[in-house]
DNA sequence: TTCCGCGGACGACAAAAGTCACAGACCGGC
DNA sequence: GCCGGTCTGTGACTTTTGTCGTCCGCGGAA
């Protein structure tokens, strides 16, 4: 479904929106901006992005991430400032969008303003189960679910399964802290799951590290 | 902000609606639908609803609540079925809204597809704060902060602000049981912030449980 | 080469949350 | 009154998470 968004709007405008904007590229781990920052609708032509919030204490947890053909900042296109920070995990490709083009045509175009609707709904859906996942899943079973997530996106050369990850970001992405995250990659370790170096897991057992994921219902 | 959805709606539109659907009365702590049921468009004209996901084990989590003139099952037109449980917190008097004729709507007119874009935005950000609020508060500070909230909605006699509320809900609601909720109560009561009674929780000093809430930053 | 800094592995301990078990208060119905 | 239901209060214990401190290996900068 990635992509839909743009692809949903009329090529009229889509044309009109990639005529106004400008490409940028950004190397793996550049803050694009953080809470509170003025937003800006960007548009991922290449790279992978992990949108998070922190506490002040500096823990964070990531909201989504954004893949290719991903757009970034629509609900801000409506709201008020970013409430999220977003950042790249790797090289990225951004392509800004003309966010006043943008809202401009949601407003009188009613397809723009359905797409839009539609793109939010997906969102909302997506991070209610989040919701559900980080209030009832242990670190354990959101390791696991993000370990997966994250794979499932990075393919290696065979056909393995590879999360390039630090323990540090894992911790950060399911909310919890390095060495929690340590002790869990043991244990997933130890039940022969996953293979650990530095930067990198991977993943021996997809369905049963599957299992270990926390589902609804 | 509450009914500014429907307020953002052309009169046309409005108008119609109110003539094709219907009201019932529901009492308190009746369930309306639940997770993965067809899902329906609802317009709250009186009373206190409940947005709720459930996990296997019967933990819950209050995603959010719905007041006057809120509009429930917005996202659910636009995606698939819902992933949420509502149930009546109090006596409700609700109306059925035709949500064919909504969605057609949103698809041909932009001023509906922009308010829906709005509302949906709306939603999300809230969403985002309580994701935070979540994942990096304790019980402690969910429950200080639901206290309030609910607080804010039931306004009693003299000034008083009472959350009418029992620890079992009160811990449904921030994800937790009803011991630790039970404890964090003693403590807020020992601190001379709240007095409890059954199904009731008097809060003695509102800015006092202000500050045992989280905030961002 | 040496010295950091980063990522990683652990162990010990503390704090937060969840589980279990049980008891008392209150209320409506029989 | 007596009974069952609901709501509450609380102690004791376990599990999960988080914190602190230490050590190791590697690779780049000085």
């Amino acid at each position: 479904m990635a992509g839909s968004f743009l692809g949903g709007l009329p090529e009229e405008l889509t044309g009109r929106l990639l005529a106004s904007g400008r490409r940028a590229d950004y190397p793996a781990g550049s803050t694009l901006y953080r809470e509170g920052a003025a937003p800006q609708a960007v548009l991922v032509v290449r790279g992978l992005l992990r949108v998070y919030m922190s506490s002040p204490e500096g823990r964070q947890v990531t909201v989504r991430y954004a893949r290719v053909s991903d757009v970034l900042g629509i609900a801000v296109l409506v709201g008020g400032p970013a409430n999220v920070g977003v950042q790249t995990l790797a090289g990225s490709t951004l392509f800004r969008i003309d966010a006043g083009l943008l809202t401009a045509a949601a407003r009188t175009d009613s397809r723009v303003g359905w797409a839009l609707a539609e793109e939010l709904s997906r969102r909302l859906y997506e991070n209610l189960r989040q919701t559900a996942v980080n209030a009832f899943g242990t670190v354990r079973q959101r390791v696991a679910a993000h370990l997966l997530d994250l794979a499932s996106t990075q393919q290696s050369p065979r056909g393995e399964l590879v999360a390039q990850v630090s323990q540090q970001e894992l911790a950060d992405a399911v909310g919890s802290v390095r060495e929690v995250v340590a002790r869990v990659l043991r244990e997933f370790r130890q039940a022969g799951l996953v293979a650990t170096a530095a930067d990198t897991v991977h993943i021996l057992d997809p369905t049963g590290l599957h299992d270990q994921t926390w589902n609804p219902e």
